[in-house]
DNA sequence: TTTAGCACTCTTTGTGTTAAAGTGCTAACC
DNA sequence: GGTTAGCACTTTAACACAAAGAGTGCTAAA
């Protein structure tokens, strides 16, 4: 559902931009003789209360009750995003510590991913979530076999993913270390390249009888693979300064914050939203768009992270719905493309900043 | 501070293990009326009245204000779970999950205590806390380079604590992938067991001299491998289970459930207290003993896990002052003693349960 | 030594009152 | 017609105050 320009006159718009303004600054509702201090609103609180009326009329505004200021609905806030939102831009220092993300070279995409959480929550002050859904069709390009000890090896997987898996292997016998070594290049010769569910008897016994006598390392190392492959915990999520909620006023109200602190637990609930968004564009679900209804007065923030046209990955800010959106949407869009930029080599512009879902 | 059993006559241990019991179950300061229907207790409210007077003034009890019952205080609580606390015993499902959890064969100890974590979390219904320090004197047993194209590898080190850590290694120009291999080889020959302020410059110099042509892919491993050793981030905390905090009634005051998720984000202080903790049993941090006045009201709960003599972790439970000790404190050690079991091959006894701090 | 009884203390809960904030509407104004 | 001033109305927030409830401490009796 776009909400089209032309629904509304430019003194609405003004008007509507004025409140959720005040309101993420003020975090009450405002009421109409406060926005006559904004110059620009050289009206009387009357003329802005029928505006007001009006707009709450449309929808864009709502009524804790029959008299105390407004608040913007989630329809409000998300003309606020869609159409009246302008672009924030980055101070010296920010643009200095997102170089620095972007220079450490970490090439791994997990450690990236947590790294860059960590700082978009502390530029913005609010929850970060670092989000790394497991592909369904999870590949390995590579495997190598480091032996431990006669009866042990480490088998070390590359992913198509620019992450690396590591699987502790307990054989049931001894074998010998170069047999292990040769087993990674037979596994590598073999599978690699293919998901779980390609992974035949056929081509297992084809392993096993290049193996030859030592056909018994590969049962397990199979076993292992799926598991890698398949992994049951489906995603993983992490939160980085779930604290931070506390100082926002809307958290203070205890059954809130325990539906947010629900919804961290609820990875599941997470990565499915990740998984279901438009991939090109920093999301915004604000309130209880969406269907998530832990999150009535929530925000969450987040863009994907594509490596090769595959999603890998996502980094969020959540918080209160009256957050301020420029900066997060902006922290958001500059740390996902520093990342993609960093995984894919090449650096894509990022996206429009704008935004629509619901 | 150890306190000896015989402080106490028979009858106000009595009373003492019948008011902790009582307000573990209830939540609420217990009064002298509510004790008389226990029938172990077959004494009028008044007597019960006069030992509760004299508990206080030892310093067992306390009151939360002129009149309203009985709170047992920190000292209290340690009495209570020094030397009144009588072993909890696991159902035969508890013990079904604990042996499915050793069976899992799952050799690498991170995964294995997170695991434990989860599952101590699920069976006892507080927060789980999975603790990973990282030792100060890390040292690598193997080096492994694994080549992804002609100018970078990860870097896969198995260290001497049944961990495995992977770095991507990127170089500034192409080098053959047998040299890379080779590089692994010489790694291990030249730094191996060696802790990050042992790896000198001769050892350096002797890595590039044996390298010869390519010693310029050195010197980013070694910058690597320090990364590794001495990670900034210099252990991991992992909360499993935030939310169940919220399901019991001292979590409703905000400012008590914003000192507990600070205290999550502040893994600094977990990390030290693990350290500082006696390693040989469970430990029980109750209240405000040892220094972290954060979590006034709250206990911790955790047994550190050694392999070869050098804790590599703990995994513990933190919840209510007024928890399930004795449940507690048998998941806890249980688990921990089955990753103790599992990682060192050989079944260590567990611990007798007491402890004792401060 | 134990118990019954009673006064006392302190919290909790509910109620009524007041002040403040902000709206909605009407009528006047430009 | 759009804008403004004025005023009645509504609802919350804050405060005080009273009544109820719970549990103790103490005294005196069994």
């Amino acid at each position: 559902m776009k909400t089209p320009d032309n629904d509304l006159s430019a003194r609405k718009k003004l008007i509507l931009k004025a409140i959720v303004d005040a309101h993420i600054d003020e975090g009450e509702p405002v009421g109409s003789k406060y926005l006559t201090q904004y110059k620009q609103l050289a009206y009387s609180s009357a003329t802005i209360r029928n505006e007001m009326a009006e707009l709450e009329a449309m929808g864009y505004l709502e009524h804790p009750y029959t008299s105390s200021g407004r608040v913007p609905s989630n329809l409000g806030y998300r003309f606020y995003v869609d159409a009246l939102l302008q672009q924030y831009s980055m101070t010296a220092q920010e643009i200095f510590e997102l170089n620095q993300l972007m220079h450490a070279k970490m090439l791994e995409l997990d450690k990236l991913i947590d790294r860059a959480t960590k700082l978009a929550s502390s530029m913005t002050n609010y929850t970060g979530l670092s989000i790394k859904p497991r592909p369904v069709s999870c590949t390995v390009n590579r495997f190598e076999a480091i032996p431990v000890d006669g009866s042990s090896f480490v088998l070390v997987m590359l992913t198509g993913v620019s992450t690396v898996k590591t699987k502790y292997v307990k054989l049931d016998d001894e074998f010998p270390k170069e047999e292990m070594h040769r087993l990674g290049i037979t596994l590598t010769e073999c599978i690699s390249g293919l998901s779980a569910d390609e992974i035949t008897l056929p081509k297992i016994m084809e392993i096993e009888r290049r193996m030859g006598a030592y056909y018994r390392m590969v049962s397990p190392a199979i076993k292992c693979i799926y598991d890698a492959l398949s992994e049951t915990d489906s995603g993983d999520v992490k939160v980085e300064g779930a604290d931070l909620l506390l100082q926002y006023p809307e958290y203070s109200d205890v059954s809130r914050l325990k539906g947010m602190l629900n919804l961290f637990e609820q990875k599941d609930q997470l990565l499915q939203m990740v998984a279901d968004a438009d991939d090109s564009k920093v999301n915004v679900f604000i309130g209880s768009e969406n269907s998530v209804n832990t999150m009535n007065d929530s925000t969450l923030v987040f863009k994907t992270i594509k490596e090769g046209g595959r999603v890998v990955g996502a980094i969020g800010i959540i918080g209160p719905r009256r957050m301020n959106y420029s900066r997060v949407i902006s922290t958001v869009n500059q740390l996902s493309a520093a990342i993609s930029e960093s995984v894919n080599g090449s650096a894509l512009p990022p996206d429009k900043n704008n935004s629509e879902n619901n």
